[in-house]
Order: C-alpha cells, then sequence, then structure tokens
RNA sequence: ACGGCAACCGACUCUAUCGCCGGCAUAUUUCCUGAUUGUUUCUUAUCCUGCAAAUGGCAACAGAAGUAUUGAGGAAAUAUGCGGGAGGAAAGUCCGGGCAACUCGAGCCACCAUACUUCCUAACGGGAAGGCAGCGGGGAGGCAAGGCUCCGUUGACAGCGAGUGCCACAGAGAGAUAAACCGCCCACCAUCCUGCGAAGGUCGUGGGUAAGGGUGCAAGCGCGAGGUAAGAGCUCACGACGGGAGACAGUGAUGUCUCCCGAUGGUAAACCUUAUGGGUUGAAAGACCAAAUAUACCGACAGUACAGGGCUGGCUCGCCUUUUGUCGGGGGGUAGGUUGAUGGAGGCCGAUGGUGACAUCGGCAGUAGAUUGAUGAUAGAGACCGUCCACACAGGACGGGUACAGAACCCGGCUUAUGACGUUGCCGUUAAU
RNA sequence: GCUCUGAUAGUUCAAUGGAUAGAAUAACUCUCUCCUAAAGAGUAGAUCCGGGUUCGAUUCCCGGUCGGAGUA
C-alpha cells in the first residue's frame, strides 16, 4: 500500500504536455504542485493517480543533489499516497500531478514530511471545490 | 616530534521496518501457435429411386470451416521464493578506436591536427626507455669562478644556415657590406688666449674610428697578441656557437675526434616551410513491430441514373467518368513498443620473455542495464577522530566528522575534483646528539 | 547526448602583441540656481581564475569556472 512503482509514475508525453499547458497549480514551499484530471481510461485500471517528481538543473548543478532530493521526495509522497487514493476512490476521480521541487537548498526528510502533511490538505481542497464547480465530470 | 606539499593505497560496516529496477524458478489467470482425439456443417466417389442420376436422397475416405478435450511451446499480468544491483574518477567531453548510416575513379590545391629518437599499442595528441636542454641539490678538485661528475625534477624539444613580417618607448643606430650623441684620432684654421719665438690650447669646419661610455629585453662571439694616426675578426693563437665533409661508438636521436667554412640577436603558442595523418555524421545513429484517426489501391454487398464529380469563378451546351455508403483486405506512417544494449582490443592470480611500457601461456570468478530515467528512506548499533575521566593496560562519558561525486552504446587514454587513517619522498620549524 | 560561442568600470560596448586599457551612461565632489533638473568642471572605478610562450599578453597557447546559442 506504500508503494511506488512503475505504474503509479507519469511517463507518457502526451498527458505531461497537457498538464503543464491547462493544468492547475498551487504553491506549498518548497514544492510547486501542477494537477489536472484525466479521463479514467488514460490511466492503467486501478490506478487512480500518476505522478511526476522534478528538480531544476539550473538550480542544482549536481547529478547527485538531483538524485537526493527525488529520492527524499518520492518516500514521502509514498507515505502520503493511501490518504490521498481514498479521497479520489471514493469521489471516482482520476488525475496526474507533478511535484516540482523550486528551493534551492536540501531539507532533511522530516521537514518534507511535515510539507507534505500540508500539499495533502491543499490537494484535496482543491479537487474538492474543483469538483463543485465541475459536475458534469463525476461519472 | 609537529606542520606543509606531492605521489600511492583505500573508497566505512552490520541489523530491523518500508520501498525501487531487472534476472531465474514455481503456481494461477488470460491470449496466441501448430499437433492429437472426438463431434457438427459443407463438398463428394460409390450406392438408392429411376429408362437414364443431369436434378434429387443416404453418405465412406479425404478436404475445408466451426467447436470441445488432452498434453506441448510462446507471450503478458499477478503472487511467492532465491540470488543480483554505480565509480575511481561513472564527471569534463579534450584525444583515439569499435559500431552504424550516408558518400566514394585517381591526383593536386585548400582546410585541420601532430612534430627529438626508438619502441609499446587495435589506435592515439596516450605510455615506456633513451638523447639533448633548463632548474635545484650533492661530490671530487680548486684561491675563486667556469667547466667535470652523480641524483632529482621540468620541457608544445622539427626548421628563423629557405623566404616574408615584427621588435613599442628609449637610443646616434634595431638588422645590414647599417649607424657617430659623448668619447678617441687626423687635417685645416679667421678671431681669441698662453708664449720672446717655435709652437700649444679653445671654438669652428672636413674626415677616420664600433675599443670605451650612454640607451635598451637585445647593439652582434669572448679573451689575449699583432696591427694602426686612433681603431676594427682586419690578421693570428686558444675557446664558444652554427653549418658541411670524414672516421669511430650506437638500431637511432646523439656523442667523441680531425679538417674546412662563417650567412654568429630574438620571435614559427607570427605568416610560413618540411614530413606524416585526416571522407561526413553520431545511439536522439540505425533496424523491426505497430493502436487510434484519415486514407492511395483492391474486393464484396446495398442504394442511385433528369443524380454526383472533372474539363471552368458562375450559368447553358458538349465531352469524359458511374458515384455514395457499409464491411473486409491493404501500403506508407504518428502515439507507443522491441532491438541496437552490455562477455569486452575485459578483470584478477601465477609463470615466462623484456631495462620498461607491454607481450605470450596457464588458471580462476562473474548477468548493473534504467529510459520522466532504478540502485533508496527511517531508526538503532559498531568502526574512525578529538576532549575529559581513569592511567600499567583494558575501559567509560561527551562532542564531531565520514570526501569528491551518480552509469545512459561500449572500450583505451588524458584532464579536473577528492575528508580521515596509513605508506613513501621532499621542504620548513623546534629539540637532542 | 552532440556541436558551437562568449566573459573588459555598477551597466552597455571599444581596443594591430607595446597608452597610465578608451567611450557613453550610472556614482561621488565642485560651479551655476532661492531649491531641483539641465549645463559646465573634476574624481574614483575594470581585462573571469590558474599556468605557459614572449623583452613585453585584454590579445597567442593549455587547463579550469560561469554564462549563451543551435540540434528532436
Amino acid at each position: 500500500m506504500y508503494s511506488f512503482g512503475k505504474e503509479e509514475r507519469l511517463c507518457s508525453k502526451k498527458l505531461i504536455d497537457s498538464l503543464f499547458q491547462s493544468g492547475q497549480r498551487f504553491i506549498v514551499f518548497p514544492y510547486s504542485v501542477h494537477w489536472m484530471t484525466c479521463p479514467p481510461d488514460a490511466l492503467p485500471s486501478g490506478i487512480p493517480a500518476q505522478a511526476l517528481i522534478a528538480t531544476s538543473k539550473k538550480k542544482f548543478r549536481h547529478a547527485v543533489d538531483r538524485n537526493r532530493i527525488k529520492r527524499l521526495t518520492r518516500e514521502c509522497y509514498r507515505t502520503h499516497k493511501p490518504q490521498i487514493y481514498q479521497f479520489l476512490n471514493s469521489h471516482n476521480v482520476t488525475i496526474v500531478l507533478s511535484l516540482n521541487y523550486v528551493h534551492n537548498e536540501i531539507f532533511d526528510h522530516s521537514t518534507l514530511n511535515h510539507k507534505f502533511d500540508r500539499i495533502t490538505d491543499t490537494l484535496i481542497q482543491h479537487i474538492s471545490t474543483h469538483l463543485d464547480s465541475h459536475p458534469s465530470q463525476q461519472s
């Protein structure tokens, strides 16, 4: 239940392009989160969300630092995933989202874990208001 | 002993929980392939009815289509188990090669790269050994310096005795059978000065002179003798430098000796000359499979004939053509996927050959392979270092750090980054002898 | 991944191997004005870093650092 396998990662170039062109965005320091609802048949069955994790090459020149941030972010997303999936499954929604690290220093794991509590709350709140304004997408 | 620099070694370990990637085995599910066996339908020899089996009926073997079963192979997904999962630089992308596509008759020019010699290597701008030169240190000898010799270290180290260019400022003169500022020397000499006079001096004019001074990074080989009005490689001896010829040693660079010559400043990381090498592009190369949508072309079925389309922007006439839809096939090709792609000019150990780089032979072990990009996170313990306690050791407490850095087609080098401990070398300080 | 290209005052740009590295603008000081602006005069300020070639390097060569561009 805490897994983060290949099917839960966002790999399709077309979905990535449309996410950054037409998706919605909010910031919880040090992350910038893009998200977008998508039709359920675009994702593999049983997977309510695909996520993408990114760091800027401009802010972290060395590949070692970028890898470390992506690994920490993945651990945090992995531990907060059941909360998000529970909400999505109860409302029958499928989404894609991206997590961009925008700070230029590395925080430790406990700090990032607290940030992810807020990210989860904010994301669920955003999706709820989105569903209220677009009830037709709720199948 | 401490500190600094350089080179080398090495690249923290274990446990628990939760995760990632790919491999193998087993099980389950789904799909595909062709086979066996059974069965249904169709075709049909023969047979039946009949004068006659063309038509019709029953219908074997065989064939075709469908379907079921059995065991087999393959693919995908899930679960369980087993074992595997970053580097010495994976980095920079500075060289060389493999591999691939495209191009290609030969030669010359242009462009780019390289540059002491011999060897190593698949190849290299890399490496080894040697030569020469610079720098540092030691030694013998000597009054001292130069030179000699040994060790270490550095060197883009072909050619400026092929041509052309450049050498600011300063300086008289910056590159040639050149140049006269001061100086040195000779001749003439109005006036002036000294002098009884002869004559001397000063200023001036004309000439000689590159020894001395001065300028400058650099003034054109050094030193001595001869020579001269004064001087000058002008001449000579000795020596330095460069070139040519010969002898000897060496594979060779080169070294030693003898003779001859003198065009005796620097600069080729200035143009250039000589020799050698270089086709272009780069895995996002290339090969294969291929949804959805649109559809060249082909077939079947259905509809349409005062229709539709083209010749024409519109209308009329004329000519040509069937056209539209559905279904099936079909080629190119997009998303996407597979491959290229991980066993290699490979690693470790030993022996032999070689001064060495390296080569040959023998043995051993062994799946990193992602593709929005895996190899991780958290907690605990240990190892290492420092301080304090204890101090014979063992030990205890606290604190701190554990570098540089992450494969992306592969290999050989180079360059750059790198904490602590350890090894070696050099330098410095202090102490003792 | 591959291929190019650049770095000069606070900023934008110049500069044959030889200057005290130049110009504009910004900054500061002074003059002018009741004050400010404008104008005038003056001052300070730089060759990305480390080596090498050369008598001499912003320039030539090598290594590094940091930017920018192209290529699907």
